[in-house]
DNA sequence: CGCACTGCGTTATGTCATAACGTCACCCTC
DNA sequence: GAGGGTGACGTTATGACATAACGCAGTGCG
């Protein structure tokens, strides 16, 4: 699929503009949360990283935080899953919270970012950070 | 706290109106996530019930299946902890989903319900679930 | 009684995540 | 170019969260 390398290339681009260093396995591990266009297991990237050297679990969690700080992935906490933040083929990730509808019948996650403003926040709470998922069937599925 | 018995006794009637059964273990389990307050993680429940026979994980997981199932506790996903659903004194679970807002200073959950549609959901998307939790600081910890 | 169902005990295991420490490469500065 | 700081990653071990699978007791019902 040639989006996923275009994507990868935007990431680089998106890394060094920023000083951050887009390492070789940081590289490989948002390549393989593009190449699965769903939510992924840490194990199972894990696993997937094995053929080329034993990988064990700090190595991809590593890779994994620093893709979620600099927001090329999101977490989705109701998964203990990841997935790569890219909207479309211009990578552009996103700074704030995202909200994820999540397809619980073929995987995929669709990401939204959150226009709408939280009118219902108890008075004088200020949010930091926000966690939106969404879990049902995706228009696909649905028929 | 008076409260805490009053929205237990709340509860025991909850359950007995819809045919559910509140168990001694269920309501017990329920007494610790109402004067705990915020959330409390799986073990330290089990760490709490230990005194009086000693517990083990399955217990504390299938009491919390029924109280989630039954709309008297939600789960934090961002968390991986449990809190009461409890509205004020009186005791009116929620049905659907809830907007949970968590301080990480003192935490304390603050609970709403939600009342605005999600505006933004991708075309044909059919909602099931949603888990929506806001991460910040309450009034009292931001002064 | 014989049977199904529910709730819970018990043992074992599976799954997710991080602490702590070592090594290497890189870069800066003196 | 020797020293020293830093960041990335390897490695070992462990901690934290959750469930599978089986058994048994109590209850309700034909």
């Amino acid at each position: 699929m040639n989006t996923a390398i275009q994507t990868l290339d935007a990431a680089e681009r998106f890394c060094t503009e920023r000083g951050l260093s887009l390492t070789p396995m940081r590289r490989r591990v948002l390549e393989l949360l593009v190449e699965a266009g769903g939510p992924v297991k840490a194990y199972d990237l894990l696993s997937a990283l094995k053929p080329g050297g034993a990988a064990q679990p700090p190595t991809v969690y590593r890779a994994l935080d620093f893709l979620t700080r600099a927001g090329l992935a999101h977490k989705v906490e109701a998964l203990n899953a990841y997935t790569a933040c890219l909207n479309g083929d211009e990578h552009d990730p996103c700074t704030g919270s995202a909200e994820l509808f999540i397809c619980e019948a073929c995987g995929t996650v669709d990401e939204r970012h959150m226009h709408r403003p939280v009118t219902d926040t108890p008075e004088g709470f200020v949010i930091t950070r926000s966690v939106v998922e969404h879990y049902g069937q995706c228009r696909k599925c649905v028929s």
